[in-house]
Parts: C-alpha cells; sequence; structure tokens
DNA sequence: TAGATTGTTAATCGATTAACAATC
DNA sequence: TAGATTGTTAATCGATTAACAATC
C-alpha cells in the first residue's frame, strides 16, 4: 500500500489527523483538497499528493469522504490499536505524562512509571506506583510494553536507552536533551523540549529581517 | 549580518549549540567541519553552509574555535540574553514547565503562572502562587514579559492568544493541541506532543518497510 | 612553502506546485 | 451530458551535496 514515505509527508499526517476529526465533529461530510487546503494551509496539489501516497481516498468530482478519510489516516498512524506505555523517570515530565489524560483519551495508555531515586519509588503518581528501575527487566517480561518514555537526564539516556532495546521495546519518545544511538529497527521520536525554547528566542529575535 | 535563513538551518542551530556545548566541556577548543558533521551526522558541506548564513567564523586549514563558534551561534539564538516566561495554566504541562530546572538553568526563567480554576488559585507551583487569570493583563503592564507558555485546553487557546496579542506579547511556545492565528510580528512554537507519538506510532508501524 | 580546511559556486537531489487527462 | 475534482505527470523551487579556488 504505502512504498516510501517522505519524512516531510510523515510529521503532516497528524494535522491531517486532528483536521479531519475537527471536521466530523462539525458535522461536515465531505471535503475537497482546495477545502481542506484552505483550512490547513496547505495546497490542495499537496494535499493530493499526501493523501495519494497511501492509495486514491477520494472520488472525482466528489472530493473526500471524511469520515473514511479519517479513519484511513488513523489507520495509516496506527492509532485505530491500542499503545501501552513506560514512563522512565517520576521527575517533572514523567509525572505530567502520567497525570495526563489526553494521551490515553488517543489510546496512548501509562501502564508504568519507574525511578531509581529511593524517595520517589513506593510513592503514587496519578493511580500509579512509582517502581524502582531494578524492577524493570522484569515487569518488561511479565506485561506488553509498546512505547518506553524517557524522562531521565541526559547523562543516563543511553545506557537505560540499550537496556531497553535489549528487553525488546522498539518504540522511544525520548524527553531527554541528547540523540540515541540505537539500532535501525527501533523508532525513536525526540521531545527537545529546550531546543524549541532556543527556536523561539531566535525567532523573536529575528522577526523583524 | 543574517540575510535569509531558511526553517531547515534555524531547526538545526540548537543541535550546533548543544554539541559545541559539549565539546566545550569536554575540552575539545577547535574543530572542522569534517570532525564535527560526523559528531551530528551531517556532512562536512552542510555544516559549512549552515555557518556561513551568519558570516565567516571558521578559520582556512584550522576549522572553527569551538567556544567562539559556541558563542556566536548563542547570540544568534538569542540565548546569550535572559527570557522572562509566564505560564498560562496550572494543570500538568504547566506544572511541569514552571518546576523544571532546566529552562532556568538556559536562561527561561518563568515569573508567573496563572490559572481560571478557583481551586488551582493561591496554591503555591513551585516558588510561585497560582495567580487568578483575570489579572493578567495588570500583571503583564506591571513586568517585563517575553513569552506566554500556552498550557491551557485547545478551546481556550485562541482567545487567550488575541488578549495576550493585544497586551503585547510577541513569544508564543504553545503546548495546546491546535494552531494558533496571530499577527505576523509575533512569534510561536508548537509543542504538539500527541503528535509526537502519533508519529513514533506511525514509525512503529512501518519501520519495516 | 606545503597541507589542511574554509567559503562559495555549481551540480544534484528531493519536495512542492502546476497542469491536465481521467472520471465520478 | 456538463461540471467538478481527483490522481498523476511535468515543471519549479529550494535544500543538500560536491567541487574547488582562496587562504590560513
Amino acid at each position: 500500500m504505502a512504498g516510501y514515505v517522505s519524512d516531510a509527508v510523515i510529521r503532516r499526517l497528524p494535522g491531517y489527523y486532528r483536521h479531519l476529526r475537527e471536521l466530523e465533529r462539525e458535522g461536515v461530510m465531505q471535503i475537497s483538497s482546495q477545502g481542506l487546503g484552505e483550512r490547513m494551509c496547505l495546497t490542495a496539489s499537496q494535499i493530493r499528493q499526501d493523501i495519494n501516497c497511501f492509495g486514491g481516498f477520494g472520488r472525482q468530482g466528489f472530493g473526500y469522504a471524511v469520515p473514511e478519510l479519517r479513519e484511513r489516516i488513523g489507520q495509516i498512524l496506527g492509532v485505530d490499536k491500542p499503545h501501552r506505555m513506560i514512563i522512565l523517570g517520576a521527575g517533572n515530565i514523567g509525572n505530567a505524562v502520567a497525570c495526563s489524560d489526553s494521551f490515553p483519551a488517543n489510546g496512548f495508555e501509562t501502564i508504568a512509571i519507574f525511578d531509581s531515586d529511593p524517595r520517589k519509588i513506593g510513592s503514587t503518581v496519578d493511580a500509579l506506583t512509582v517502581q524502582d528501575i531494578a524492577c524493570l527487566e522484569r515487569f518488561i517480561q511479565e506485561n506488553t510494553v509498546d512505547i518506553a518514555v524517557l524522562a531521565i537526564p541526559s547523562e543516563a539516556a543511553q545506557a537505560l536507552t540499550d537496556q531497553l532495546y535489549r528487553c525488546g521495546i522498539r518504540g522511544f519518545w525520548n524527553f531527554a536533551p541528547c540523540d540515541l544511538k540505537i539500532g535501525q529497527d527501533a523508532a525513536v521520536v525526540n521531545v527537545h523540549l529546550d531546543e524549541g525554547l532556543q527556536v523561539l528566542s531566535f525567532k523573536m529575535l529575528h522577526r523583524h529581517e
């Protein structure tokens, strides 16, 4: 179905999914590439190109059926199936991810949270008890885990990533401000919050040029 | 000094800054585009092109002086000067940003946090007291605020952004899962965590293709 | 001076946009 | 059928890579 899909297209997919869900909620049942483009600030041409990476979901003279296209893109993204996450690090970020209800609402459920700090182990975060990171490997053996959320300091990130990879984890959501070296069969998404702030600083400084 | 700089280059700048800081910490005083490229998984050619957007910081036959280049990129990013942030929304994300000490360590200081929920107003987050969002405009008039951190639900984001813009705020770090419409002279960086998770889901699903 | 490496121009590659035949 | 809009090919644009003269 999908041949090679460029990173540029992949990064736009969640935007399509979000806008189509909004349209669905608004009761809009069909939309042309033109109409969707205006809404998303993309050209109609780009929208047709993007969607056709995955097959011809439209009908000539009509456009796209909103609920169908939303569903197909959901399947392409893999968000039609649930994902089980464990959080490494019960600091500010780890806690925020654990407590958020927008992730489980979108099918990403946190099933455990780990830390190495004895003062944190045993405390509760949302409905979860912080577990000792020494129990990590056993937990992974006994439970299905799709995604590891790295919410730990940079210094610990690479060693922990290696350990998780050895345990079979292939999805990493990395909040540590570092790059991870990992096997090609693993998927990594970095959330470098500090870099986002620096880009914001740059844009503010140079916005009149 | 800097003519037009593409978004692709801007997004790489924080990576340069981070790697140069690391090199400095390791005591490396000079580096060639080749050496930096290997470290950052970029081509030497791209590194020279990127750096030359901002002027000739290198020396032929020698390479780049690490501390000097780090400092210049810091200036280009604007992170040599402090930034003052206010957080809108004392939920999970707002609290995590307020409590993090990595942002102030990099010159991004949170000076206030606001919420509209009476149960949250008056409570303390880190060293700050959650203020009533009704007091927002007065606070901005009486204090220097560079950046607004939007850590509120999507429904409230646009109206609040409009209000902040009218009060003169021109830097927005948006955690709400929506696009903001705003004047061209404002700078916005979106942190769409849910979209990152969806990209991760996609990559995991399609990683063998 | 000789060697190394930049700054910069030219070539290539990939992504976006435009155009239009196919078709609902 | 006529009008609208897709799917797809061709043209354009921009970003990355290669090459090399300039020069430290």
